[in-house]
DNA sequence: GTCTATATTGCGATAGAC
DNA sequence: GTCTATCGCAATATAGAC
């Protein structure tokens, strides 16, 4: 019953503050929900907003071993794609709660962002913007695709779904394997669009 | 330079409510911002919350007329898509700050969410999820279609965009016509790639 | 490392003068 | 309708005992 008072608090923590964002959410409220003295905060973390810190590099280290794993790869455009959708579903489930800390730093953006967020997402957007550049170049896409757009559009596919799964779980029948078919049909839908694509 | 007191809250509530969430603004901050006594909010609004509520039913209201236009018209399940998503822009046009809130709630919902948002989103997500029921059912798209997952993929593409536009408009090069030109080739993908689906 | 106690600041709301 | 003044409370952080 006696675990380490820092790893409850980044238990707790993640879903506290994913739950409520950084603001939402007070010191008595973390220390009561780990079970630990509120002053541990400041000796821990130095504070509330360390903690917070503290609780995204834990969250987006498995996110960043696919983004190292993706410079080992030689894949043809469409792969790279697919790695990167599985990767995303990969991520989640390590991480449940990572899209949501994602959202709450795209809406409302605490320093955190520019420490650690916004890396991450420039990473990941020049991967798949460089996919679909490469894809349209090679032949395997439409040329007249714009490289920019089609990224944010698989970004918004990709993240919108797992942001709103709170919200579907209860109106999708239940069913474990949702994550992996929503995916999967639309990145089929999204690869067979990007792939002749007619401009009215 | 005598504005209503009651309109230049809304104003700058519309503003710092976007840009920080609720619970990110203090009635102090929103006061000094509106150039109004804080007391005010009370009194005309009766608090932080009735100010923010007021907000969002300011915000919603064009929104509405285009999903009242809607059962107005007999438009095929493509066509239909179509709307929505010139809908989507039309409504960004008019009232830019929308879709910061939609996505403030959807992160870190308060209690608007159910008496405003949540509203919107189901008669939105019906009447896309229809769209794609239809169009399946009709012959337009491919009948192993799921259309709810279709919809939350095409609600993706159009949220996502204008939740990032705040950061993407230093990446991308300034270019009055990026909402149209984004929108355009993300829907004329999606319904592409809709129509004629290769399961692997 | 963990606790209590507290300093300090800022919050939302309101009573009451004008 | 607008203001000042203030109440009551909750926030974060920390000093110091154990």
């Amino acid at each position: 019953m006696e675990k380490d008072s820092r790893a409850k608090l980044l238990a707790a923590a993640t879903l506290l503050f994913a739950e409520k964002g950084l603001v939402g959410v007070s010191i008595r409220e973390l220390a009561e929900a780990a079970n630990v003295n509120s002053a541990l905060i400041s000796y821990y973390f130095g504070g509330k907003e360390g903690l917070y810190i503290g609780v995204l590099e834990e969250l987006f280290s498995p996110a960043a071993k696919f983004l190292d794993a993706f410079a080992e790869l030689t894949l043809t455009p469409p792969e790279r794609i697919q790695y990167y959708a599985k990767a995303v579903v990969s991520v989640h489930k390590k991480s449940p709660y990572l899209m949501k800390f994602v959202h709450n730093e795209l809406a409302n953006p605490t320093l955190a962002f520019a420490v650690i967020v916004e890396k991450y997402i420039v990473r990941l957007y020049t991967f798949v913007r460089q996919a679909f550049a490469d894809g349209a170049a090679e032949g395997y896409f439409n040329a007249d695709l714009d490289p920019s757009y089609a990224a944010i559009s698989l970004a918004g596919i990709m993240n919108f779904y797992f942001l709103i799964r709170p919200i579907t779980d209860h109106i999708l029948a239940a069913d474990a394997q949702h994550d992996e078919k929503y995916v999967r049909q639309a990145v089929n839908i999204y690869l067979n669009g990007v792939r002749r694509i007619n401009y009215e």
